[in-house]
RNA sequence: GGCGGAGUGGCGGAACUGGCAGACGCAACGGAUUCAAAAUCCGUUGGGCUCACACCCGUGAGGGUUCAAUUCCCUCCUCCGCUACCA
């Protein structure tokens, strides 16, 4: 008998207890059993295929497709929810959705993993087969989450079918003339024995993934000229008006185009030029010395002609500088040079000025070398100053003096030109521009303009990425795979480990080949690229995921671009900025037509929780931890960190939805914060969503047997009760309010809490007595909150639209509009300030005009008081929210 | 150093265009229910003072504008992100 069933579980006994006191018409709220039951549905029906619902607009929600790490997170989940609750709502909106997902299968993990594998078990884990059981594993964690996709439209960057497109639009690139080959010192790491892009060189000159010291290496590799497309990247961001502002000041920032000027130094013997960059050409007259990089051609030059003792001074000073690159150079720290031993004329005034090698000057911004001007640049005056060379003031303050002698530091700000020849006397914002003219006629120098963004190396010494299409010929060259070859797979490898150069060169099969041009043995490139190429165009591929060609360009042209793109901020110089540079390719080879992928980005926050560190077993996970203790008996150190698998603080999703349900999960995740902003994850706040949603449940299941029969709308709310009216009223002022929200920017958290003040109000009115009217009010209410919910919790919100008596699915279901009359308060409590405290409140009726306001506030008792009988300086009357009497 | 974001109860966070600070939730406390506990339901909950009403204080700090400031302006402090000897 059911009250002899001991409960299995706490939460079981919840049930058991409900069942007892409940009607016998009520049900309980069996999540794990509805929530099952509908991702099935979903599957079965279709759901989220796109395409499904013709003669609709069209809306392409993206999120970042992830790398296929191992298992996901509560921080990862924020994202897919983030979209998911997206995807629905603008299916109720009445969109053709498309919302498809795949994989950036390659990678440096999986690679690790197979050699970490080696090592320990002795026996290596292909990389496929590492990512395809990840994929395996998240794509199940992504359907517990009730996250629903266009699976058919599934794609892994790391599919032949995939890389092959991959390849081809490298060969595009390269007959663009867009890819090419250079000799170039690049970021070396030494443990993992590749080649790092700037941008995976942390602040420290550490690796991005093992942080070991880069160092620098001269390597052929291949590059994709990405600077060419830098003004249209730059320009470009101020179309993109839904993007947030910290990543288009992000991209801004990373381009770092700056205007200046050339300016040529000859050497004073032989016919050797040197070429500085300069924003500041008006204080060219300032000019007491030149320094060039380390790493500067001229350096090695002068040092070749140089007699020992200095030759060999020198050539440590570049070995130290060299050095000390890789440990990154102390910003703003304490200068070093040693001279070249030759002067350069000075373009203007034809005078020699010293030359030399400075620290300070680097080989990657301008053209690696700088003009020293000490009394207008800090940096130059603090050389000077070490150094010994003259300060020669140029720019005089508006109505002061300066003296090279006795001053201070550098002067930067603007001011007169001064001892500048035919220039004195001019301001210097304008002397700039002359002195550039100047230069210009003469033939040594002119305006120009620099950018810090450089060419995109894409070379990469591993295993388990694309390789890149090319053959090496004897007599032919650097020959491009035909595209009739495509795809260079990527063949099985013995060993993963990095000696150098890729393991594919161990691969003899595959290097050995024949040029396609002259049909002599030939090798191949043995590089891989960088996954930052797979992911620049993936989600051209989803429009048409299995098609023979790269897309096809009249399905890509009618749902892109893509009309949300929702990720994290730390792509705003990766690949949102690769996905840009290929987009604008595509477009100038006239496969778009448009020239920018994502019309409106978001960026949400990060999850963050407490993370542990254990002085002897490193980041340690919250479970092993207890009163600040690791199991192992040591103090640990807490600090709050982004949830990350190195950190050990990523909460898992399983055992939540297990205990609570998908929907609490979801609920939880959006009502967490501002979506936008880092949120920090407390387990125990979980329980609110929860008992929300059982709240919910409870309020339709008891309304229920009231409502049935009962239209979805009173025909009049005249003559109910006042609480019944306010029910009538808070629903549509909900329906309002949430809408408002979720299209104002994604604001999941006053959404969800508008919808709990709605749920609060229907619980609270008595509905008995109101005859089929009241019932009316009740069903309209239940009907909206379980639409309004829907995108939120959508197992629920399909259970509870089928116990209301309708067809599923919900989401097939248009999104509720509001009566802006229903929405009408009848009396407005108003708060009557004196002199702006407030010191009465007035229940007004919601039509009273300014003068009976006024009239009303000044008949009240406290008013009268404190007027004591003098008439008040103003009343300010604010319609519907304020009066403020001033004395 | 530069750019961007943030600072509000014990905690996460609300607040339209300058107009009732603290919505909603967590935690805490009190009560109902229970043999009891858990769970659930109802209530209280910024601080001070008070029997209570009232009053005073309160949105990082200090100033200003205004009838009225979390919101606008100035100065400063702290935290986070990006970037940094960028010529």
């Amino acid at each position: 008998m059911l009250f002899s069933a001991p409960p299995a579980s706490p939460r079981d006994a919840v049930f058991f207890h409900r069942t007892r006191t409940h009607t016998e018409m009520s049900r309980k709220y069996e999540f794990r059993q509805i929530e099952t039951r509908w991702q099935q549905q979903w599957s079965r029906a279709g759901l989220f295929r796109a395409g499904g619902r013709p003669g609709r607009p069209k809306f392409y929600a993206l999120v970042m497709f992830p790398y296929p790490s191992g298992t996901l997170h509560v921080g990862h989940g924020r994202n897919y929810i983030i979209g998911d609750a997206l995807a629905r709502y603008k299916m109720m909106k009445g969109f053709d959705v498309l919302t498809p997902m795949g994989w950036d299968a390659f990678g440096l993990p999986a690679e690790n993993a197979a050699i970490e594998a080696a090592r320990s078990e002795g026996q290596p884990v292909h990389p496929r087969e590492y990512t395809l059981r990840n994929i395996r594993v998240m794509k199940q964690q992504i359907h517990a989450w009730g996250v629903g996709y266009d699976w058919d439209r599934e794609i892994a960057s790391c599919h032949p079918g995939y890389y092959r497109w991959t390849q081809w639009l490298f060969l595009k690139l390269l007959e663009n003339k867009l890819a090419y080959r250079k000799m170039a010192p690049v970021n070396w790491c030494p443990a993992c024995q590749t080649v790092l892009a700037n941008e995976q060189v942390e602040e420290d000159g550490g690796c991005e993934r093992c942080g070991t010291q880069v160092t620098q290496k001269n390597l052929e590799q291949w590059y994709f000229r990405i600077t060419k497309y830098a003004d249209r990247l730059l320009d470009d961001l101020d179309t993109l008006e839904d993007w947030p502002e910290r990543v288009t000041a992000m991209q801004e920032a990373w381009i770092g185009r700056t205007e200046g000027a050339e300016i040529v130094f000859r050497l004073e013997s032989g016919d050797e030029k040197i070429r500085v960059f300069t924003t500041r050409a008006d204080t060219l007259f300032g000019v007491t010395f030149v320094v060039v990089a380390p790493e500067h051609p001229l350096v090695a030059k002068c040092a070749a002609k140089m007699a020992e003792p200095e030759r060999k001074k020198l050539n440590d000073f570049v070995a130290k500088c060299r050095a000390q690159k890789a440990m990154q150079r102390t910003a703003a720290g304490d200068k070093e040079g040693i001279s070249l031993g030759v002067n350069v004329i000075h373009p203007l005034t034809g005078k020699p000025v010293a030359l030399w090698a400075a620290d300070y000057a680097l080989m990657d911004f301008g053209t690696g070398a700088v003009m020293g001007v000490p009394a207008h640049d800090q940096r130059d005056f603090l050389f000077a100053k070490k150094y010994g060379f003259p300060i020669k003031v140029v720019i005089a303050p508006k109505g002061a003096t300066l003296d090279g002698a006795t001053m201070e530091k550098a002067f930067e700000d603007d001011g007169v030109q001064v001892n500048s020849g035919e220039f004195d006397n001019l301001p210097n914002n304008f002397g700039r521009a002359k002195i550039t003219e100047a230069l210009e006629d003469r033939e040594l120098g002119g305006p120009t303009i620099t950018y810090r963004l450089r060419d995109w190396l894409i070379s990469r010494q591993r295993y388990w990425g694309a390789p890149i299409p090319i053959v090496y010929c004897a007599n032919c060259g650097a020959v491009p795979v035909p595209e009739s070859d495509l795809p260079v797979i990527l063949p099985d490898a013995a060993d993963f480990k990095p000696k150098g150069q890729s393991p594919l060169a161990a691969v003899e099969s595959f290097v050995k080949t024949t040029c396609p041009v002259c049909e002599d043995p030939a090798r191949r490139e043995t590089d891989t690229m960088d996954t930052f190429v797979d992911s620049a165009w993936y989600f051209l591929r989803y429009i048409s995921p299995r098609a023979d060609r790269v897309f096809v360009p009249e399905d890509v042209n009618h749902w892109l671009p893509v009309d949300q793109y929702i990720g994290g901020a730390e792509h705003a110089t990766k690949h949102l900025i690769y996905s840009r540079f290929f987009t604008k390719f595509l477009y100038d080879i006239e496969l778009l037509n448009f020239e920018e992928p994502f019309s409106r980005l978001f960026a949400q926050g990060l999850i963050c929780a407490d993370a542990h560190q254990c002085p002897e077993h490193g980041w340690v996970s919250e479970k092993d931890v207890k009163d600040g203790k690791h199991s192992c008996g040591q103090a640990v150190r807490t600090e709050m960190a982004k949830m990350s698998k190195t950190k050990k603080n990523g909460a898992a999703p399983e055992p939540l939805i297990e205990e609570f349900g998908a929907d609490t999960v979801r609920l939880y995740t959006l009502f967490i914060g501002p979506p936008e902003r880092d949120a920090i994850w407390a387990t125990k706040d979980i329980i609110g969503s929860h008992r929300f949603l059982y709240r919910v449940w409870d309020t339709v299941q008891e309304a229920l047997p009231q409502i049935q029969g009962a239209p979805s709308q009173p025909q009049t709310t005249e003559g109910l009760a006042e609480d019944v009216k306010a029910v009538r009223r808070k629903v549509h002022q909900t329906i309002r309010k949430v809408t408002e929200e979720i299209e104002g920017g994604f604001k999941f958290n006053t959404a969800v809490a508008a919808t709990m003040e709605l749920v609060n109000e229907i619980k609270r009115a008595k509905y008995d007595s109101g005859g089929p009217n009241a019932a009316a009010v009740l069903r309209e209410a239940c009907e909206s909150v379980t639409l309004l919910l829907a995108p939120f919790v959508p197992h629920l919100a399909e259970e509870l639209w089928e116990l209301l008596g309708k067809n599923p699915s919900i989401f097939d279901q248009p999104w509720p509009t509001f009566d802006p009359a229903a929405c009408v308060e009848a009396e407005i409590e108003v708060p009557i300030q004196i002199n702006g405290k407030i010191r009465s409140r007035l229940v007004l009726a919601a039509g009273a005009t300014e003068e009976q306001a006024r009239a009303a506030a000044l008949a009240d008792p406290k008013v009268v008081e404190a007027l004591a009988g003098k008439a008040p300086r103003t009343v300010i009357v604010v319609p519907k929210r304020m009066v403020n009497v001033v004395l």
